[in-house]
RNA sequence: GUCCCGUUCGUCUAGUCCGGCCCAGGACAUCAGGUUUUCAUCCUGAAAACAGGGGUUCGAAUCCCCUACGGGAUACCA
């Protein structure tokens, strides 16, 4: 049975290299047909607070990542939080130190420091010196006596050398005179990230092991241990670091970029996840947007790439917009609605084929992250509407545009248009589907009320009737119903405003 | 310092294992056009890379060595 497993430390949310090595060592077990497990490791209780778990779940699900056991969900081989397996770690301590694989260390960590600034300063490797490693029974029993705790510590077998037939690197072998006597067991009890790791990788029965290359080091002792337990290791995949524009290190440390960042700036969750899986691994050739099943079709942990990525929004915020684009019209709506509060009631999103979903539809392909919407549709709510610089541009640099408006103000009187009011639209423009594709008929769509094409129809013929060029009549006319110089087709604007509001905008630009 | 790992367009990468199909392909970004009532979308095109040096070979991005540069690790953190 294939058993992966991810397991962060309670530091803080989950941060972008956190969710990418989540992230593989899910798509990899599910590829494989295997488990995914989550399990916590919060043995260093200076730093760890369970107030971050609930964020890394949420984090982990917003991504779309299941763990098929895990704190919360629980499992056969739990419980899945190190501090709750505490006498787990003992015991294996005690059987290590019986076998003669580790041993008790008195000293303290200010005289192992001390020790180690010297080694340093003569020019040597910082170590441990190892000096607890043979202690004779007389010496041990005073420094018992002086009151001192005994840390576990491995007892490296010297000489040697240890490989790891890494599934990202392939082979790398340190000899062992370079790895330290490292501490197990502290002498509260409480074990260290590698001893405990190995206790749990082996008994939760992993096998292989995803994880960033700063923990190749660790892979050396963990297989080491492994060794003395006389267990197999599982495979590791030891792969390269996501870095800052600066090629630095991208760490919860320093950058506190939290995932859920993302979202609550309206990147869509399977873009995040599309593009993050992008950082070290590569679909195919000539494609970079692909669904979770073609992934999970393809992935393979050996495909993981040697080499550093360094993280790109730009790209991340151009394949969201892919993703915004892509996404069915109703869909979108529904995602659109936390970024929308206060402007639009709830109960508004009920339908996505009435004003709202039309008016929406119209800024699908206009935005990248659902954030942009609020300031971008703002103008359609409200009575009147405030002109930024350039559009006033529009209608000052024209000598007659005022006029035109307050003229085709008029004109519209005579048209059927919708009302202005939402309440009342909905039936209405659920006939239409904005935005209105280029070319369609006039009177394509049977309504009581003038469809965009219609409008645009007529706004060309009044334009003409004036000796106007269409592309000149508009412009002041979209600056005055929207109070800019972007936006959807003008005659879905147009439309989507109604009546009432779209005559009051247009004379009270004409009267400036 | 020492140990380990890495190096293809500005960025993410394909190709590297099994040398020739690669005077290196795709994507983002950039630039130039096209469509268009604006913006956006969409379409077309351009510019842009095998870190350097030695080998091996008929032939090397692909294999070997060295150098340079980058990263990681050197904790009673994970």
């Amino acid at each position: 049975m294939t058993r992966l497993r991810f397991a962060p430390s309670p530091t803080g949310p989950l941060h972008l290299g956190g969710a990418r090595t989540a992230l593989y060592n899910w798509a990899a077990a599910r590829a494989m047909g295997g488990t995914f497990i989550l399990r916590i490791e919060d043995t260093d209780r200076e730093r760890s607070d369970d107030k971050w778990l609930p964020t890394i779940f949420e984090g982990l699900r917003w991504l779309g990542i299941q763990w098929d056991e895990g704190p919360d969900v629980g499992g056969p081989l739990g419980p899945y939080v190190q501090m709750q397996r505490l006498p787990l770690y003992a015991r294996y301590a005690r059987a290590l130190l019986d076998a003669g694989h580790a041993y008790e260390c008195y000293c303290t960590p200010e005289e192992v420091e001390a020790g180690r600034e010297r080694e340093k300063a003569a020019g040597r490797r910082p170590m441990y010196d190892r000096r607890c490693r043979e202690l004779a029974a007389a010496e041990r029993a005073r420094l018992v006596a002086e009151g001192r705790k005994a840390s576990i510590r491995a007892k490296i077998p010297l000489p040697g050398t240890v490989t790891i037939e890494d599934l990202c690197k392939g082979e790398i072998t340190v000899s062992h005179e370079e790895i330290d006597d490292w501490v197990m067991l502290r002498p509260d009890g409480i074990p260290l990230y590698n001893f405990a790791c190995v206790v749990d990788d082996l008994e939760m029965r992993i096998t292989h092991v995803v994880r960033g290359e700063e923990h190749t080091v660790n892979g050396f002792k963990q297989v080491l241990l492994f060794a003395a337990l006389g267990a197999t290791p599982p495979r590791y995949a030891h792969i390269p670091l996501i870095l800052g524009k600066d090629g630095r290190k991208l760490s919860k440390r320093e950058a506190v970029t939290n995932i859920l960042e993302y979202r609550d700036k309206g990147f869509l969750a399977d873009a995040v996840f599309n593009y993050i899986t992008l950082l070290g691994w590569s679909f195919s050739g000539d494609r970079d947007v692909f669904t979770r099943e073609e992934l999970l079709a393809r992935f393979s942990i050996d495909d993981i790439g040697k080499s550093g990525s360094k993280f790109d929004e730009e790209k991340l915020l151009w394949m969201s917009g892919d993703y915004v684009r892509r996404l069915p019209r109703a869909r979108f709506v529904a995602e659109a609605q936390p970024f929308l509060r206060g402007l639009v009631p709830d109960d508004a999103f009920a339908s996505a084929t009435g004003f709202l979903g039309n008016l929406l539809g119209c800024y699908q392909e206009r935005v990248q992250v659902l954030a942009e919407l609020a300031g971008k549709v703002a103008w359609a709510f409200g009575d009147a509407v405030a002109l930024d610089d350039e559009a006033r541009g529009k209608i000052e640099k024209e000598s007659e545009a005022r006029a035109w408006l307050a003229q085709y103000a008029e004109h519209l009187e005579n048209l059927p248009l919708p009302p202005s009011f939402p309440s009342d639209r909905s039936a209405a423009d659920a006939a239409f589907v904005l935005p209105t594709p280029p070319g369609t008929a006039p009177d394509a769509v049977a309504s009581p009320f003038a469809g965009p094409s219609r409008l645009e129809h007529d706004a060309r013929a009044f334009a003409e009737a004036r000796g106007v060029k269409f592309g000149r009549f508009v412009h002041p006319v979209r600056a005055a119903l929207t109070g800019t110089t972007k936006g959807p087709g003008l005659f879905d604007c147009l439309f989507l405003l109604g009546k009432e509001r779209a005559l009051a905008r247009l004379r009270a630009a004409a009267t400036g």
